[in-house]
DNA sequence: AAGGGCATCAACCGCCCGATA
DNA sequence: GTATCGGGCGGTTGATGCCCT
């Protein structure tokens, strides 16, 4: 059973505003302000409405500064770092772009920057549907049962992992950038990087990949020490014993690269990715990092292993 | 010109979480 | 400790306009 409405649906206008609602809620929060009470903001002014529907009119529409479309290169840059890093926190993304909601930061990735990035790949095969991508029903539209049966990555984490391994110049999956437990240390993705480091154990071999030094320099040793603790808890958060994990080496590797695996195709498909019209800016940003992180923070861990989760549900590991 | 498909975006829905009684 | 509430969030839907055939 879930929790009861916030409003009287019967008795609340739905659908868009019009010129005088708009006009009624703007002029009472400049001048009263929120009241600290959504819901029963629309009765003190005569509205209609539902109490979240005004938050998110105001929020969205009316608030002051609020900018609209014309998202700039810089900031398509900015939604595509953080959407890799964090996936789909549209709040988190929204903080760091003044101006702008996570409301239309959302639709502006779900309708054109994704399709920027991602969709390249049909224009490169054009003939075929993507093979094993989840379609927009959620729904897997590749007919060979073996494939599709065990590959059911969100799409969320799905689109974060092709975005990522093209970041990763298609190395590995299981990534620096998707253990953010190891972030600390470092920001993400500056445009001065200057760390490429190939990790080899007996078992997993990971790149990690462009790092701005939150510190002007790191000792070898140190990078040493880093490196092994990156392992340890790559192993860790796959739940895997160095002992154990290269029989999953294998098998990712027979999943991700073997002949039954169309999974390299969509990735091999982004190496045909015109670099300079799609990723060349990638790697630079304009981040407030002292703020991301600070907001980074404070989001009850990141779903921090999220995508690694997900790919062992995925590939059932 | 018509109409079918697609792209866009405002708005809604429902869940989660923290605050509070 | 638990129930309730409101705020916040991400996912989804529906209306609208544009484009292509």
């Amino acid at each position: 059973m879930g929790r009861a409405p916030c409003c009287d649906k019967a008795n609340v206008k739905k659908g868009p505003w019009s010129p005088e609602e708009d006009a009624k809620l703007k002029s009472f929060i400049e001048e009263h302000g929120t009241g600290g009470n959504w819901i029963a903001l629309p009765h003190k002014i005569g509205l209609k409405r539902c109490g979240k529907s005004c938050r998110l009119r105001w929020l969205n529409y009316l608030r002051p500064n609020i900018k609209h479309g014309g998202f700039s290169e810089e900031e398509d840059q900015i939604i595509c770092n953080l959407f890799v890093s964090i996936g789909s926190r549209w709040s988190i993304i929204a903080a760091q772009l003044p101006g702008r909601t996570d409301n239309d930061i959302k639709n502006y990735w779900n309708t054109r920057l994704k399709k920027k990035l991602l969709g390249r790949r049909r224009d490169s095969s054009s003939t075929s549907q993507p093979r094993h991508l989840p379609n927009e029903k959620g729904c897997n539209p590749n007919p060979n049962p073996n494939i599709g049966s065990s590959l059911t990555l969100t799409s969320s984490a799905l689109e974060r992992l092709q975005l990522h391994m093209q970041l990763q110049g298609l190395n590995s999956p299981f990534s620096f950038y998707n253990n953010t437990a190891l972030w600390p240390k470092f920001y993400p993705l500056g445009n001065d990087c200057k760390l490429f480091q190939t990790i080899s154990t007996d078992a997993i071999t990971t790149t990690v990949y462009p790092l701005k030094l939150s510190q002007a320099t790191m000792e070898p040793s140190e990078q040493a020490n880093l490196s092994n603790s990156m392992i340890t808890s790559l192993q860790g958060s796959l739940g895997i014993s160095s002992s154990s994990s290269s029989n999953l080496d294998i098998e990712l590797h027979d999943l991700l690269y073997g002949k039954e695996s169309q999974f390299i195709n969509e990735m091999e498909s982004f190496k045909e990715m015109n670099i300079e019209e799609g990723m060349g800016w990638w790697g630079s940003n304009g981040l407030d990092e002292k703020s991301l992180f600070t907001s980074l923070d404070s989001t009850s861990a990141l779903r921090s292993d999220f995508v690694l989760q997900e790919y062992r549900m995925g590939y059932d590991l």
